[in-house]
DNA sequence: GACCTGCTGCGGGGTG
């Protein structure tokens, strides 16, 4: 393995020697035989900052040293931020071959794109969407400039597995590879990703036609090790709105764990985002000390977030960023000392990748988590008196540090909306095309390959009913009216949409807004603003949920709306409840990680447990109310709540558990039974109450029936929802 | 009380 670099091109090996690198790192040494021979697609997952960039380029550069006819290196990237790092980085590397390199994104600079245009060759790299608008508006030249390609490289892949975008991304592969005639001898792709986790299912999300195999290059466990703290916080009865009340215990603590050094703090929402870091210059002033806490967000201007990551990066001054996950990809900000997380993390996937940003030069990683739970009173609900959030995080960790365990993409997922997309792009690539060749090139080779014949026949046609598509006299489609209008703008190349906010009104007041990617049923109780509301009406046209006041307590502070949870992270809540024990066995140790504050809020919450015999008791009569604890994901959640909902009965579902106004537990019980027994309730059912299904960016121009087959699949899972059903049941 | 990502071609005006 020592002699592993004398492979690469003697240029490459100067190169490495100027570096004054004194060896290749291992997974380096690995990829350097697959890159090479370029028979195979690879996966290398290392953390960042171990040399994946260069793992791939120092083989990939060294096979196309010599015959520079044509671009031979497709890198291909999420951000374009990550486009330009990636570019200065690969400068000396490229000069010393007298490489071309060429970034082409939205904002990059003309020139460049023109001297490619005349001479194309050496490494491009590019976004989804720019691939895409090259292939619809100059795919001849696309043959001839990328007929030498060599090897395309995806980097931060795992952005990509499982959404709309991931699936454009394939497609556009698979389209590239046709159109230069490539698809018996499959160019290598080579996909860079920091996550770890269940590995084997990766090429299959690379290439799902499994036209090459896939060789799997991964970091051997580091000796670094990870220092982990829960901290719990209790927050008194604060008036409902006063925000910057309720955070200042977590700003103290920010204060004098933070000051001085270069962290992150993830705070989940722009809105905590700001109030966060408005608090701790309000603290830093009133010391009379400079400020260094600053917010990073998807709303700040790309001037504002440059400048605090390039603050970050030349590590001169101490800096504290407040952000959302616009910190959580590669950008280049070098190692922080640590990372915090305030509030419940989304997923064990995010949760990982924000951990790897801190752990300098081979040190520690260190993650704290602050955890606010609300102080009891007689009107708590039952997901304040379980701590739940405070619970999940505690989950979390263990699934983090024991397990190695993240959340797989939803592979039930039809994705129509990318496919009428894909359809409309490639009819303007080749400005005719037969129904059949579309049909093979993305769904039964292509990444759509769920997609049944019945369905394409019915979107095609419906396509043709609308204007999207026309079919001339030779069977030939080629773009209707419609489809020419959308297809000219801009707009048209991405997959993804900014998703349209429906505002909340009671009476006549307007309480806010809400994104429509939630579950909203009319006859649903949700919370908003601190309050509980039954969803009265639905209004598609004018974007309006109307409510009403809806009785019943003290709504919980955690969980009324967000990311889909996961099984097996509530199955692992249930766990520890039931245990009264969430500490990590090493050996013969149990590692405890949660401060007192979080030790006793976790003692209360496993005493009510007990105290309430919730390992049996799935059912749960309070006044009026019936509650339901199936300690299942949120899918398997929402398909319960949608299906008594469907029965007749006021329900909603708070961080997974399940409460139903005005219903006696028996009543609810029988509900259930009958669901389970009577078999007649499908996902296209559930899904056909929904008011507004048009989620992704080109639902609206879809069938009903796929509109309706497609959000199903999405939000409901009838099959283990009876599976959950039947075992509620069990001792009733 | 979620969060994030991306995009063309052309015309007009200023600068060297």
């Amino acid at each position: 393995m020592i002699d592993e670099h004398e492979k690469l091109d003697f240029r490459v090996q100067q190169w490495i020697f100027k570096q004054g690198w004194d060896r290749l790192r291992e997974i380096q040494c690995l990829a350097i035989d697959p890159i090479l021979t370029g028979c195979t697609d690879v996966l290398i997952s290392a953390s960042t900052a171990a040399g994946k960039t260069e793992a791939f380029f120092l083989p990939a550069i060294s096979t196309i040293a010599e015959d520079k006819r044509g671009v031979g290196i497709l890198y291909i990237s999420p951000l374009k931020a990550l486009i330009n790092d990636q570019d200065r980085r690969l400068e000396s590397l490229a000069d010393i071959l007298d490489l071309q390199v060429t970034p082409w994104h939205g904002d990059s600079a003309q020139g460049r794109k023109s001297k490619l245009k005349r001479n194309p060759s050496g490494i491009v790299l590019i976004t989804p969407e720019s691939l895409e608008s090259l292939l619809i508006r100059d795919s001849g030249w696309v043959k001839s400039a990328f007929q030498n390609l060599k090897h395309i490289v995806i980097d931060e892949f795992h952005a990509f597995i499982g959404t709309e975008r991931g699936h454009h991304l394939l497609s556009l592969l698979h389209r590239l590879e046709h159109l230069l005639g490539r698809l018996k001898t499959p160019i290598p792709r080579t996909a860079l990703s920091a996550t770890l986790g269940e590995l084997e299912t990766v090429p299959l999300s690379l290439r799902p036609n499994k036209s090459l195999p896939c060789k799997i290059i991964k970091q051997t466990q580091s000796s670094a090790s990870l220092k982990m703290q829960v901290k719990g916080y209790i927050e008194t009865n604060t008036a409902v709105g006063d925000a910057v009340r309720a955070e200042q215990l977590v700003c103290n603590d920010l204060y004098e764990l933070c000051r001085g050094g270069n962290h992150l703090v993830f705070a989940n929402s722009r809105s905590r985002t700001e109030i966060l870091a408005a608090v701790l210059a309000d603290m830093c002033e009133s010391n009379a000390v400079p400020n260094e806490f600053f917010p990073h967000h998807g709303s700040l201007s790309k001037e504002m977030r440059e400048t605090l990551e390039a603050r970050l990066q030349q590590e001169k001054l101490p800096t504290t960023a407040i952000c959302t996950m616009t910190l959580e990809l590669g950008i280049d900000i070098g190692k922080v000392n640590s990372v915090v997380q305030v509030t419940a993390p989304h997923s064990i996937a995010s949760l990982r990748q924000r951990m790897g940003r801190s752990g300098r030069r081979g040190g520690a990683s260190i993650l704290r988590m602050l955890i606010t739970e609300n102080e009891l009173t007689k009107q708590s609900s039952i997901v304040d008196k379980l701590r739940l959030e405070l619970v999940q995080s505690l989950a979390m960790v263990r699934l983090l540090v024991a397990s190695k365990w993240y959340e797989p993409a939803d592979s039930l997922l039809l994705h129509f909306s990318t496919l009428l997309h894909q359809i409309l792009a490639l009819t303007a690539q080749w400005g005719g095309i037969r129904a059949d060749q579309i049909y093979s090139l993305l769904c039964k080779d292509g990444p759509f390959q769920h997609v049944t014949v019945a369905h394409f026949k019915c979107l095609l046609s419906h396509m043709g009913n609308t204007e999207l598509i026309t079919q001339l006299g030779s069977g030939e489609l080629v773009l209707g009216h419609a489809g020419e209008k959308i297809t000219n703008h801009y707009s048209f190349y991405a997959v993804f949409k900014t998703p349209e906010e429906f505002r909340i009104v009671s009476g006549s007041k307007t309480l806010g807004t809400l994104p429509v990617d939630s579950l909203i049923l009319e006859g649903q109780h949700i919370v908003f603003a601190g309050k509980r509301w039954v969803v009265e009406l639905v209004d598609v046209e004018k974007k309006v949920i109307f409510v009403n006041r809806a009785k019943g307590g003290q709504p919980p502070k955690f969980g009324g709306a967000g990311m889909a949870i996961h099984d097996v992270v509530r199955q692992e809540m249930f766990k520890i409840l039931s245990e009264s024990d969430y500490k990590i066995k090493v050996g013969e140790h149990r590692i405890e990680f949660a401060d007192e504050i979080a030790q006793s809020l976790f003692q209360e919450a496993a005493k009510f447990f007990q105290t309430a015999n919730l390992v049996k008791n799935n059912f749960i009569q309070q006044g009026n109310r019936t509650v339901i604890l199936p300690w299942a994901g949120d899918k398997v959640v929402n398909t319960i709540v949608a299906v008594l909902i469907s029965k007749g009965f006021a329900a909603g579902a708070f961080a997974g558990v399940i409460e139903i106004e005005k219903a006696d537990s028996q009543d609810v019980i029988n509900a259930l039974k009958s669901f389970q027994t009577d078999g007649t309730i499908s996902a296209n059912e559930l899904a056909e109450s929904i008011p507004e299904k048009a989620i992704d960016k080109f639902d609206e121009y879809l069938p009903e029936s796929l509109l309706i087959h497609g959000y199903g699949a999405k939000a409901f899972d009838i099959d283990n929802a009876k599976i959950k059903v039947e075992e509620l049941l069990e001792v009733y």
